[in-house]
RNA sequence: GCCCCCGUAGCUCAGUUGGAUAGAGCGGCGGACUUCUAAUCCGUAGGUCGCAGGUUCGAAUCCUGCCGGGGGCGCCA
């Protein structure tokens, strides 16, 4: 029994396929187990009843009636009652037997619960954040540095193979504004109208030798400026704890001959999607549903940086890479349809490029709303961010919503009241769960977790929130599941916070050191410990640390 | 004008492959520290799930229209 929830859903289903004379119908929804809403309910609940009705033409109630019978003998002590309930529900009552032995698989998978659970494991490159190397990280790259971190440990333990990218433009007319503007600063000018008017290009200035000298060309001064500035990038992203498998720079895609760019190009001139107009090179994009045709060579031969991001697609099919999981800001979701038609035109399944459109995150600093803009360098910067409220606080801050969801950064808010941070809560659940097992000591510890221990409950029944937080820990496996496949770590967030609360309830309700007799005792420190094992998981998974003491 | 995202408690947000009486944190009010960590807990107040239709046994969830907020519609990146 690895999964005692699915060894449950198993069961409910197998139950229900002998109700309906053993044929599988091609067409039914698999049915429902849920964890019960609230008290009365049962502990698990199933809408196969219901699924059921139509093929069998009898009342959902009268055949759940019958599926609680046939899950009765199936399922034998660990089923203690079932009630019909409402339209159809069967509500499942499970005996304490059932919830030691789940206990026991929680304890044997140890850090492993809920791991590998992906169907078909996948070969995947999530490239994220590829802020350009004009200026240093913003608060917004922290919603997508958070994000996509998060998103890689989930896919990652969900049983796929996933490597971490950031493609930086080293190359192009950004890259020749960042020069021109550390050169003008240089000379005591203003920057250009629309160069980077930011402190950091003046500071940029007094680092770069030559950069007030004109025999140095404001190539070399861009390329240095590039340079630092990406170095202060990775800076910052070690100091949140977002690591990159690579770096990708933009410029490798037009070296070599031919470039990896005219070889996308010359592919996509086989497949015939390519056509001249007007001077320019323009890729046929409308045949696979674009607004219009888009421009890869400019008139004067130049390509466009929409050239380059082909380059890239095609580049990282190459290496091997059969998804691409790109998670870009809301301003760019006009993109999508062009590269998903270009990825088409290359030859590949659309839906193995999957654009993530992550929503903008506003700063709100008493009752202004500003937008931060990067080119007239009104921003605040994530290491400011990290300075005012920490790294821990700062993740769980960007992960908590919805990443399809505008996100409102309350600068005094999360100031004066970073505190009141959600991920410290859970924290301390973590810190309070150590603490408690350091007193219990090693030797206690493992006689209570190990495979003989006796286990018991004081009144020969377990408390309902000893059940419920056994239930929330049986449930990874899913959160997970539903996580990677949503591509959504906010769940997990959500799901740290609600473990964090089970296991607050237990702590309230159940004592556990010197619990009488000593099998409750052994029985509630397993409990913790698989309790705190997962704890420290999820928030792994979050790139959030679970500290032993707070 | 067309396209995408969002609208749930005073605030910040979960909940959307349709399920039972819509949840949490913060804030408000009233309580609990001689206790396994009070960064905690208990009680209480607080809702037309933006609005209006539709689909059905059942809708915050799906469909249509409208309102409000954000974003996008370059041979810029």
């Amino acid at each position: 029994m690895s999964d005692p929830v699915a060894a449950l859903k198993q069961a409910v289903a197998d139950a229900a396929l002998q109700l309906r004379g053993g044929t599988q119908t091609e067409s039914q929804p698999p049915a429902r187990l849920d964890r019960a809403r609230r008290a009365g309910q049962g502990h698990y609940a199933t809408n196969a009843a219901m699924l059921l009705a139509p093929a069998l033409g009898l009342a959902p109630r009268e055949i759940a009636q019958a599926l609680g019978t046939q899950l009765t003998q199936a399922l034998r002590g660990s089923l203690l009652r079932f009630e019909v309930a409402g339209p159809g529900f069967l509500n499942l009552e499970l005996s304490d037997d059932w919830y030691h032995s789940a206990l026991r698989a929680l304890l044997e998978a140890g850090a492993g619960f809920g791991t590998g659970g992906a169907a078909h494991p996948e070969r995947i490159l999530l490239e994220f954040v590829s802020a350009n190397p004009t200026a240093v990280l913003v608060a917004a790259s922290g919603r997508h540095a958070a994000y996509g971190d998060a998103l890689a440990r989930i896919l990652r333990f969900h049983g796929h193979s996933v490597s971490t990218e950031y493609y930086f433009n080293d190359a192009g007319s950004q890259i020749q504004r960042l020069g021109e503007s550390v050169r003008a600063r240089a000379l005591g000018q203003e920057p250009p109208a629309d160069g980077y008017q930011g402190a950091y290009v003046a500071e940029l200035a007094t680092e770069i030798a030559g950069a007030d000298d004109p025999s140095v060309p404001v190539d070399a001064i861009a390329g240095r400026a590039v340079a630092i500035l990406l170095q202060r990038i990775k800076a910052t992203l070690a100091r949140y704890g977002v690591h990159f498998d690579t770096f990708f720079s933009e410029r490798t895609l037009h070296e070599g001959a031919p470039s990896p760019l005219e070889r996308a190009l010359s592919r996509l001139r086989e497949a015939g999607h390519v056509y001249e107009h007007e001077g320019a090179v323009w890729l046929r994009t409308t045949t696979f549903g674009d607004d219009k045709d888009r421009v890869l060579l400019r008139s004067g031969g130049e390509p466009t940086y929409f050239a380059a991001d082909v380059a890239y697609m095609e580049n990282k099919r190459e290496r091997g890479f059969e998804r691409q999981l790109l998670p870009v800001g809301a301003d760019h979701h006009g993109y999508v349809a062009r590269l998903k038609a270009a990825f088409q035109a290359l030859g590949n399944d659309p839906d193995l490029l999957e654009p993530l459109i992550l929503q903008f995150v506003h700063l709100v600093e008493g009752d202004a709303r500003t937008a931060m803009s990067k080119r007239r360098g009104e921003f605040v910067t994530l290491d400011e961010l990290l300075d005012e409220i920490g790294v821990d606080a700062t993740r769980y801050f960007m992960l908590q919503s919805s990443h399809e969801r505008t996100l409102d950064l309350n600068l005094d808010l999360a100031r004066s009241d970073s505190s009141e941070n959600p991920v410290y809560y859970i924290q301390y659940a973590h810190a309070r769960l150590s603490s408690m097992l350091a007193r219990v000591g090693d030797e206690r510890v493992s006689l209570a977790v190990a495979a003989d221990a006796v286990w018991s409950s004081p009144a020969g029944e377990l408390h309902s929130s000893e059940q419920e937080l056994i239930r929330k820990l049986l449930s990874l496996p899913e959160e997970v599941a539903e996580t990677a496949q949503r591509r959504a770590p906010h769940r997990m967030a959500a799901y740290a916070l609600e473990l964090a609360q089970d296991f607050t309830a237990f702590y309230r309700d159940c004592k556990v050191v010197g619990a009488e007799p000593s099998e409750t005792e052994s029985f509630r420190i397993a409990l913790c410990a698989a309790t705190r094992t997962q704890l420290a998981v999820v928030l792994e998974l979050l790139g959030v640390s679970a500290p032993s003491s707070m």
